[in-house]
RNA sequence: CGCGGAGUAGAGCAGUCUGGUAGCUCGUCGGGCUCAUAACCCGAAGGUCGUUGGUUCAAAUCCGGCCUCCGCAA
């Protein structure tokens, strides 16, 4: 098939790199490139350097919405758009272009986890199974026909990294599937079941403040939710604390946020609502990312301190 | 040139302001004791103090360049 890919991020490079290997793909359009990093540097989107390593035309259209650039679209001539994790809304002019439609690799079973981070929404929720959804694109967000699901088992200790890492080539490998499918005319398109559906919002860096109050469980599952980024955190003595891994431990309790337990080996707990959560892995400011047990070593954290807000 | 922190033994840090060839908590290895919710005691090995110039009788420490890592902001 004839295809335009649309996508920005990390995700969407194994869907890329299938299709190219499968089928003839046209054109790639991605987000601007933004500044990024220290320096400001400007910083080409993850899709972008795949489409160039395969010598493939690269768009980058402000707005995709741009008259001149629905034109360039337009005379591409393509089968099908295919769309994963691109960042704009397409018009429908543009849903309406390709013979067999715009289709989207989603990261949750839908109708659950509409919207922008199913991943990480679906660790901090605590789920245990979750997937990826093919779909026709229709003018809602991520609310078109179904025409296949892949169900993908949550680990305890997956992480939003690690998960991601997993569900990025199984959502590569069922669209490939599913444009067989469209070719061979035996899709089964599914509605969505609006009443079971539900949206996540963006991830932002506020989301990751721990409120100790809650359960040691919830905490732990938003540690590993915003693992690698942005990172859940705390404050102790004024200075923010980053938690990238932590697990439930039973049989200590306190006032929430206070250090019940230390231990030269296993690190230290903080006291939640019901239970404590045992940091494992931890990062201070200007440091690196390292095992509590190792931060320790060099600053003394002390049964009584407590973890604040601030 | 967006703001800032950091690079010292295998790990985490102190020492840098007030220059005089390095220390803490662990780990490792050897020995002792025997069990005290993380065992204790004794001993040992292990460091071009990121790199490169400069100042100085003398630089981890002061000054300049470079490299790398990290937080914030985007």
């Amino acid at each position: 098939m004839k295809v335009v890919f649309m996508g920005t991020p990390d995700f969407a490079v194994p869907t890329l790199k299938a299709l190219i290997e499968k089928h003839e793909v046209l054109a790639v359009i991605s987000q601007p490139d933004k500044p990024k990093g220290r320096g400001k540097k400007l910083q080409p989107t993850p899709v972008k350097i795949a489409a160039e390593e395969a010598g493939i035309t690269v768009y980058q259209p402000e707005k995709i919405k741009d008259p001149e650039f629905m034109e360039i679209l337009k005379n591409i001539e393509a089968d099908v758009f295919v769309v994963v994790a691109y960042g704009q809304i397409l018009p429908q002019a543009v849903l309406d272009m390709p013979k067999y439609g715009c289709i989207n690799v989603h990261g949750s079973l839908l109708p659950k986890y509409r919207g922008a981070a199913p991943i990480q929404w679906s660790i901090i929720d605590g789920e245990e199974v979750t997937g990826v959804t093919i779909m026709y694109m229709e003018k809602g967000l991520d609310t078109g026909d179904m025409l296949l699901k892949r169900e993908i088992p949550i680990d305890p200790e997956d992480t939003y990294g690690s998960l991601h890492d997993k569900m990025a080539p199984i959502g590569a490998k069922a669209l490939i599937e599913t444009l067989d499918m469209l070719e061979k005319g035996e899709v089964k398109p599914e509605k969505q079941d609006d009443e079971k559906s539900s949206y996540v919002s963006v991830i932002n860096k506020s989301l990751g403040l721990i409120d100790w109050s809650k359960s040691a469980k919830e905490i732990v599952d938003l540690a590993r939710g915003l693992d690698p980024v942005p990172g859940a955190y705390s404050f102790l003595n004024g200075e923010q604390i980053k938690i990238w891994s932590a697990c439930v431990l039973d049989g200590y309790k306190g006032r929430a946020g206070e250090v019940v337990f230390t231990d030269k080996k296993k690190g230290f707990a903080v006291a939640a609502g019901d239970k404590a959560v045992l940091v494992r892995e931890m990062q201070a400011k200007g440091g690196k990312r390292m095992a509590s047990a190792d931060y320790m070593r060099g600053h003394e954290i002390k049964a009584g301190d407590v973890f604040k807000n601030e």
